[in-house]
Parts: structure tokens; C-alpha cells; sequence
DNA sequence: GCATGATCATGC
DNA sequence: GCATGATCATGC
């Protein structure tokens, strides 16, 4: 595993870390990865295997943020579970977490503070931006098999820097006053500065308006207000994880209409005058060469692929290409997702994933058709694939209770009989048969005999296929 | 020439 | 690292 990450770009850096989410550095067999530096092991390992192993640089406490490109402190702060309050308006108390321990931002040197006023003050300087990776603390579990459990980027809302800003002040007027000896923890809101070091009679150092010595002391945020920044960054996750994507309809236009605009202005041409009008630089190498051209074509006449646009997960519409031959019938049949051994043989028709599937989902078939014969695909020039037709399907209910359920219980008795090679083919003569499909003959999934088996999955007959675009007016 | 098994680049 | 969206290869 690289350091897959751009340490210029603080969405790439947070996209990287994010990897981490729900997993330990164990999973990732990051732990086993060899050390980049050969540090002596210090305390506070975790956060310290994360930088340096991870992301890949040498632990520091300089001046700097640890991204200082664009300016983000990285933290790796430990999570407590608390009872759960299932009816709380709080996702964190609904989840049980809770910040073990408050988030520690830098050590306070008294004399450089003694000088400094808010607008440009250090700490602020490198700790306004965070990126806060929450695990949840165990005990006796070795720090590389602690599981991530929220990670993030974070900085204070203006109004909790307006705070903050007070609470810096009011720390800041003690030391400018000789009293760095008397700060406490309490004296301020988010902001605080706790006592760092061994014992706190250790690390008594100087202050600068004053003789007396004052214990060492960090700029922190209080462990009352990581709790509030921990449900800050759930709500956000859960509203990440319900955000519409962007929607493809305007005021003037509906989606499916959009669509068959701008196909409407290239069908009847080929392949390759497709690929000049709309510049495509792509090498054809894959075997979903065409569907990738027409990704490519999207990305350039909507901004994006077609199934990154909210309707398209709303509507659950899936996007399938066809190459027809020259006498109308599909080169290929049409392949779907592999079939889950374990999970079909728990399934009831009517509830089932391939019921589902067919009665809750619509295709989008980009249909091209070749001008000549062929064999296989890759004899062909670009100019002789022809954008033929688009239209939206789905699959007619009589199909999908009928032939598509006896294609399914067939493939569901067999398979609770242990009988892996003798599932409906082409022959038989329904609108669908079980075929292989993996990376190859020994890519295998496990079996509810706990035997494993080729990777199968469902395929709609070309044959079918071709009645259905034909049904089609 | 079709049916079936095998395979592959790509993207997430 | 693996599923996906497909096409390729082969045997009858």
C-alpha cells in the first residue's frame, strides 16, 4: 500500500484517512508495514503509528501543522462507550460514545503567548482545521487492532470561535498578568488549557511577568466540548450518508428527456465519430470499452456519469450498453451481479434479491449495432458500431413472475442440494440462464455446505434481449 | 453459429 | 482487493 494520498489537497488527505473508517490498522496491514523512520517507541503509539506508518511522515511537535501545505493538525483521539440512550435527540448518546479524554492541541510557551494577540496567534495558526480520527478505546486490545470509528475534518463554527476566542483571551490576560501559576481548566469554556507533563511539581517552568514557576500547561479543547464535536460530525456523516446527489432534471427539462436529447443528436453515428465530437481520449482495451466511452460521454454532456445523478438512484436506473449484431440480435448476452450462495437459499420469491431487482429497477440500454458480421468484438473498426438506439426498460411483471421465478427456484433448489453445475442454461429456453462469471475458473465463493464454488450469476438471454428492444416502438 | 465456460481492464 | 460490466475462446 502507498501513501495514495495528495498533501496538497486536504479532500484528498481526508479521503485517505476516511479508508481507516470501520477498520484498525491491522485490517489494512498498516501495523505490519514497515516502520518509515526509525523512531524510538514513545507513548501515545496509536496516534503515532498513524502518522508515520499511514500517512507516512516523521511524528514532530514543530510549529507547523502536520499538513501545513494546507494547513490541517491531524489528532487521533480515543472514544468511550457510555449507556446507550436509544430515545436520545443525540446520535452520539444513541450510539453509546462519548471523548474519553479532551483533545490536547499544543503546548502553551509562556513568553511567545505573553506577546501574542488573537488575530494572529499560534495556536489558532495551526489548529484551526483538524483532522480528527475518533477510535474507540479498549482495554487490553492492542492499539493496531483498535477500530476507527469517526474520521473527519473539523474546525470551530464562527460562533464557537467567538468563544474560543474569549477563553484564549481570558488565559492569555492571566499570563499577562503573572499568573500563569493560577490557570485552571475551569476558568474558561471550550478552550482550555490543561496541565501537561508527568507530575504537574516536574514541569514547572518560568512565566514571563512573574517569578513564580508555573506548571506546564497545553492548549486544549475541554472533554465537554469533544463530546459536542463528535455529534457534530455523526449529524454530518448521517446527512453524508443521505445526501441526494445532484439532480440531472431543471425547471425546463426532465431527466429521461435530457438524456434522450443529447443521444438523440448522435444515434446513427459511429463509434468513433462519437468519440471525436466529444474528444475522448480512451484506449480500447477493456472489454466494457464501449460502456466506458459512454461514461466518458456523459461526464462531458452532464458533468458526470449518468448514475452519480440523484434519479438515477431514486428511479434505480442502471445503465447496460448492447452491441447488436447485424440481423438484430444482441452479440452478448446481459450479465448481472454474482449470486450469493448463502443468501438465495434463505430467500423467499417475493422478497428476494433478484425480485427486487427486475420489479424495483429500470435499465437504460444504450444500443449499438454493428454494420458487418464479426466474431469478436475487437475485429471491429470504431466505424462500424453505430449508435442504434436509448430507451428505458424494465422488466415486464408476467416475465419476472413467471419465467424469471422458475430460472430462480430451479438455481435455488439446486443450489440447497449441493448441485453446483446443472443450473438452467440458454437452452432451456426461459428468458434468463446461470452462468459463471469471476476473474477466472478458481475465483471462488463460499457455499452454504461451507464448500466453495465458481462465481455464478444471472444472465438475460440475447434472444430476450432482442424482443424487448423490438417491442419497443 | 450458437451455447457455455473463461477471462480482463477498470473503478470504487 | 474485488465486484462490475462486459467480451473472448472454444467445442460441438
Amino acid at each position: 500500500m502507498d501513501y495514495n494520498y495528495d498533501k496538497n489537497n486536504k479532500e484528498s488527505i481526508e479521503q485517505y484517512a476516511r479508508k481507516l473508517l470501520n477498520k484498525s490498522l491491522n485490517e489494512l496491514n498498516i501495523y505490519n508495514r514497515e516502520y518509515r523512520f526509525n523512531n524510538k517507541k514513545s507513548k501515545g503509539r496509536l496516534g503515532q503509528t498513524v502518522e508515520e506508518s499511514y500517512f507516512g511522515y516523521r511524528v514532530n511537535s514543530k510549529q507547523e501543522a502536520d499538513f501545513d501545505e494546507v494547513g490541517v493538525e491531524l489528532k487521533v483521539c480515543p472514544l468511550k462507550n457510555i449507556k446507550k440512550k436509544p430515545n436520545s435527540n443525540n446520535i452520539r448518546e444513541r450510539l453509546g460514545y462519548s471523548a474519553k479524554e479532551r483533545v490536547v492541541l499544543s503546548i502553551i510557551d509562556y513568553f511567545k503567548l505573553n506577546n501574542e494577540v488573537w488575530d494572529n496567534n499560534s495556536i489558532m495558526d495551526k489548529c484551526e482545521e483538524l483532522l480528527l480520527m475518533f477510535y474507540m478505546n479498549k482495554k487490553d486490545v492492542p492499539t493496531e487492532d483498535l477500530i476507527f470509528k469517526i474520521i473527519s475534518l473539523w474546525k470551530p463554527s464562527q460562533q464557537d470561535l467567538k468563544i474560543i476566542e474569549s477563553d484564549w483571551n481570558t488565559i492569555v490576560s492571566k499570563v499577562k498578568d503573572g499568573k500563569a501559576h493560577e490557570i485552571s481548566e475551569g476558568d474558561t469554556m471550550y478552550l482550555g488549557a490543561c496541565t501537561k507533563g508527568s507530575t504537574a511539581e516536574k514541569s514547572k517552568r518560568l512565566q514571563p511577568n512573574s517569578n513564580i514557576l508555573a506548571p506546564q500547561r497545553a492548549f486544549s479543547y475541554k472533554r465537554s466540548y469533544v463530546d459536542y464535536i463528535i455529534e457534530d460530525l455523526l449529524r454530518k456523516e448521517q446527512y453524508k450518508k443521505f445526501k441526494l446527489a445532484k439532480s440531472l432534471s431543471d425547471e425546463y427539462m426532465l431527466f429521461d428527456q435530457k438524456i434522450y436529447n443529447i443521444f438523440n443528436e448522435i444515434v446513427n453515428k459511429s463509434l468513433d465519430e462519437i468519440i471525436k465530437v466529444y474528444s475522448i481520449n480512451r484506449q480500447r482495451k477493456a472489454k466494457n470499452f464501449i460502456r466506458l466511452v459512454i461514461d466518458d460521454v456523459c461526464k462531458i454532456a452532464f458533468g458526470d456519469k449518468l448514475d452519480n445523478f440523484e434519479e438515477f438512484k431514486k428511479a434505480n436506473i442502471e445503465i447496460k450498453t448492447i452491441l447488436l449484431k447485424p440481423n438484430g440480435i444482441p452479440k452478448e448476452s446481459m450479465s448481472f451481479e454474482q449470486i450469493d450462495y448463502c443468501e438465495i437459499v434463505n430467500e423467499e420469491w417475493n422478497t428476494s434479491t433478484i425480485r427486487n431487482k427486475f420489479e424495483n429497477k429500470k435499465h437504460l440500454w444504450i444500443i449499438f449495432k454493428s454494420k458487418i458480421n464479426f466474431k469478436k468484438q475487437s475485429e471491429l473498426g470504431l466505424d462500424d458500431i453505430l449508435l442504434n438506439k436509448v430507451m428505458l426498460w424494465n422488466m415486464p411483471i408476467a416475465d419476472l413472475d413467471n419465467s424469471m421465478y422458475k430460472v430462480w427456484i430451479d438455481t435455488t433448489n439446486k443450489i440447497k442440494q449441493g448441485d453446483y453445475n446443472n443450473f438452467i442454461k440458454i437452452s432451456n429456453g426461459e428468458i434468463a440462464h446461470i452462468r459463471p462469471k469471476g476473474k477466472d475458473a478458481n475465483d471462488l465463493a463460499l457455499t452454504p455446505q461451507g464448500t466453495k464454488e465458481r462465481k455464478k450469476c444471472f444472465w438475460l438471454n440475447s434472444k430476450y434481449i432482442k424482443e424487448q428492444i423490438e417491442k419497443e416502438i
